[in-house]
DNA sequence: TTCTCGCCCTTTTTCTTGCTCATCGGTCCT
DNA sequence: AGGACCGATGAGCAAGAAAAAGGGCGAGAA
């Protein structure tokens, strides 16, 4: 175990180096820690009849009820048309709803259903329940260092928001 | 594992309703972090001809070439049978190539071939180059620790790794 | 005032990854 | 041999992204 692999192609030998080779192992790092996450909540949320991916919405539209699907990708990171899908999907299933907007032709308000609002307090016990499992043993400055880390790698990642 | 949710988000005004609190955040933010590395991940290699996904199979292969498709699951946090479609992709694309191995007929081994040999630095400098992007504006021990945590996280929501 | 063009929002389509369940084939042990 | 086991693969379902189409609203021009 610990294998080591040391030195990778040693182009060069600066200190710099080290760094990278650290910010290398991030991506995987990353990915596999999100992907257990992913799982986990699935699981969690499974016994409520969604997927992952779709508790968001459900948190999203618990706060602020009518949103877009839009506002509702932005709020959750992810592109209109995965929204979209969601919504349809999460409409089939009987959990939101689509609404016109009266002013706005073009707008469509998404609402939540009797079923949508009662499960609210269960998905979001099962990502509180997921995430106080993801941080087991953690003391409380650890959770919150990686909430901020994790907030600005994402920071970090964004096209538009460089400001640099 | 204690499915026992027992308190609600609203009384008890204990420290563990913070951390609580904090871990709650702690899914969407890995999740929306995790999305950002992997689209930028994406746009990275795309101009080397492959998705998200195929790169550790392509590191993987160049640090250990002929490896199973259970060895390359396992060593990439995914299923086995993610894995054989993804490599059979990345076969059809002309990156890998499965042998069957002489010993054990049921084995398939996995090899890079030229072209997948010739991808290997160039992903590698996505991966390292995405990675520090990601940590841009860390120091050297926030990146050790994000690290560090992400691990502990990752093996925090091993159902197996229960050795608790 | 009315028409038209451009923009924004939503939706559709296509591609890939990933998981779970199920199946097939080869090995190894009994 | 025959059956159990392990590894690889196939089918089905869903998330997510990019590209492109559809539709309505508003602003500008005639």
């Amino acid at each position: 175990m610990s294998k080591k692999k040391g030195e990778k192609k040693a182009k060069s030998g600066k200190k710099k180096e080290l760094a990278a080779l650290s910010a290398a192992d991030l991506a995987p790092a990353i990915t596999q820690a999100a992907r257990s996450v992913r799982t986990a909540l699935s699981r969690s949320i499974s016994d409520s009849g969604l997927y992952a991916g779709q508790d968001g919405v459900i948190l999203a539209l618990s706060e602020d009820d009518g949103q877009t699907p839009g506002q509702l990708a932005a709020r959750l990171g992810v592109k209109a048309p995965t929204m979209t899908r969601t919504i349809g999907r999460m409409e089939a299933q009987g959990f939101v709803e689509r609404r016109a907007d009266g002013h706005d032709g073009r707008l469509t308000k998404v609402h939540l259903t009797e079923t949508g609002l009662k499960s609210v307090e269960s998905i979001g016990q099962s990502v509180a329940d997921c995430g106080a499992m993801a941080v087991r043993g953690f003391s409380e400055k650890e959770v919150r260092t990686l909430l901020k880390l994790l907030r600005a790698v994402e920071h970090n990642l964004q096209p538009e928001a460089d400001e640099d």
